[in-house]
DNA sequence: TTGTACGCGTTATCAG
DNA sequence: CTGATAACGCGTACAA
């Protein structure tokens, strides 16, 4: 034991597996058994192991053990947004919530990636590809993301939030039922005596906004209404503020309007309010989330969407997956609820 | 290049070190050379190498990069919250935006260690200390955290986003000025004309909650106010209102509150409208963080905070601790300012 | 049940 | 400037 007086840093390596070997008076093969599975190890090996565990303060070098199991015991969490101002919805919240619930208990890491504006894409799928995660839950996907093909060829073990663009690929997937969301606020809207209905939907290029936006249409029809105005928001209040105007620009006379989402919801009561307009007397406003706590403001009529199970549910399925390739793939629905409050008051 | 043809799990091994040197017609050596640093070796033999990698899609195999090196190119964010619906604090949204603005252009990737409520503080500290990581970044500690002097020994680089209990451990950390803008809080309270004020703290066992009240406390000294009641909160929202109601109970006439956090700034508010005062007219209401957007609620006055930019610096400050263990541990500290808006109107 | 020997893909050392 | 070769720490056939 000789001891460096002078360290500039202060860092003692730590013991590897043929430290703890000697110190338990085994084998490293023995050692390497009793810390995984223990199969195939005596009583005394074992606990002589776990002993030295402890006294030694062991922990498995990760990069060496994956080196020969091929498996990195972390998944990465792909949130693919240009714009860094969404990570302020509370969605992300709630999905970095629930896959983070999936994960306890369990080894796994999660690794946060996120790209950016600069089209960095291919830096992404790189790092997806290249063996980095066991795993991927894509998040916040786009049309334009053009390597979903490639990362469904790659093999790697993947589930999306919200359903991907190309569902021929087999792509696993849970998702919220969007389609039924837009429908019950397109009847609830009705069934309070309004009949002058516009929708701020999300960005179009996504399925969400595209599913809600076909159940709103088709909540309509079923109530005998007449499509109305229809403007793409970009699931940011300002943005749902800005396209609330466009509404009222095409139909003056507008009394009822649902938003994609809750954000995107306070833009539109904003753009009301500015113009005059008091909700929900004048005009009655659904959202989309339930994810707002924000006492003080108009409580909000919305369709609720169990975010944090569902994250968690894509974590589990995931590890599933990994645990096994061919675990079921069917694509996991959460359903939609709407949740009445005072912005549909009548 | 045989092909086998049925094969149940379509990954193809990816091109390793070996594949790519054979390719470029190069030996292992120089092909390592050639990707990394690029000194000492020839153009031709550089530009086989650059050909070889695109035309196979080469990736270094990170485990067993970081085998040899010591480094995982990666780094912790640390969020230790025992209760999981903090993460619905927009304060975590800046911070995960802002690390992710300085690792953007590096190959770091980022491991969300998020410790939740199960005490199992010990595996989070092991799997910084067990060398997974090259640095972490501490957010939201709390005076429990034992861990941090065992964080502090192990010599791993560390930067904490707030400053840490024990500032005598050397400890790296960014921080915004909390006690400045506690004082800005009663300053400007009291030069409104308001004279019985009172505050919802943070939870105590964090330094951010003591240092706001430290400054709103002598705040209200400069001010040749009284020390007013006060009550402690959790960061929530329903939190931020319990604490309201215990002030009132405390001094019905109060005129004036600070709360340590925008969100808890919300449920003062609430507990003001329940109990049938009006803001800012009866009671003035200052918050803290400045990350409130929610039009259609009552604009709040508050203490601005640069978190993602705090976050940021947090982040360069820790790459340049990983590159280089002597760089400056000087605490950096962003200056708090006061945004007045419709709560403190006169 | 235990131990020996080999390989995982890279970087670092050291001769050429 | 280049190319063998030795680690890095661990899991696992294979043999004992």
């Amino acid at each position: 034991m000789s001891e460096k007086i002078h360290r500039s840093v202060p860092v003692r390596p730590s013991p590897t597996l043929e430290d703890l070997a000697t110190a338990a008076g085994v084998s490293r093969s023995t050692a390497s058994r009793a810390i995984n599975g223990g199969s195939r190890v005596s009583p005394e090996a074992q606990a002589a192991v776990d002993a030295a565990v402890v006294s030694l303060g062991y922990t498995p070098n990760r990069a060496a053990r994956s080196l020969v199991t091929r498996r990195t015991s972390s998944i990465a969490l792909v949130i693919n947004e240009p714009d860094a101002r969404v990570m302020m919805d509370p969605f992300f919240a709630a999905v970095i919530t629930g896959v983070t619930e999936a994960l306890r208990e369990t080894e796994m890491q999660l690794v946060l990636l996120m790209s950016r504006a600069g089209g960095d894409a291919s830096r992404t799928v790189r790092y997806l590809r290249g063996g980095h995660v066991d795993g991927a839950i894509v998040v916040s996907h786009h049309k334009a993301d053009g390597w979903t093909e490639d990362l469904a060829a790659s093999g790697l073990p993947t589930v999306f939030i919200g359903r991907p663009w190309d569902t021929g690929l087999g792509i696993h997937y849970v998702d919220v039922d969007s389609f039924e969301g837009g429908r019950l606020a397109a009847l609830h809207l009705a069934a309070t005596g309004r009949t002058r209905l516009g929708t701020v939907t999300g960005p179009l290029d996504m399925t969400a906004a595209v599913d809600r936006l076909a159940g709103w249409n088709t909540g309509l029809r079923e109530a005998g209404l007449p499509p109305g105005p229809v403007a793409e928001g970009d699931f940011t209040t300002p943005g749902g503020a800005e396209a609330a105007a466009l509404l009222l620009a095409e139909d003056e006379g507008l009394d009822g309007i649902f938003a994609a989402s809750d954000i995107m919801a306070r833009g539109v009561i904003m753009a009301l309010q500015a113009s005059g307009r008091s909700v929900p007397e004048d005009v009655g406003v659904v959202g989309f989330d339930n994810h707002l706590t924000a006492p003080g403001e108009l409580p909000l009529t919305t369709i609720n969407q169990p975010m944090v199970e569902t994250a968690t549910k894509a974590g589990r399925l995931l590890l599933a997956d990994i645990e096994d390739t061919r675990s079921n793939r069917d694509p996991v629905i959460f359903p939609a609820r709407l949740v009445m409050r005072a912005s549909t008051a009548v």
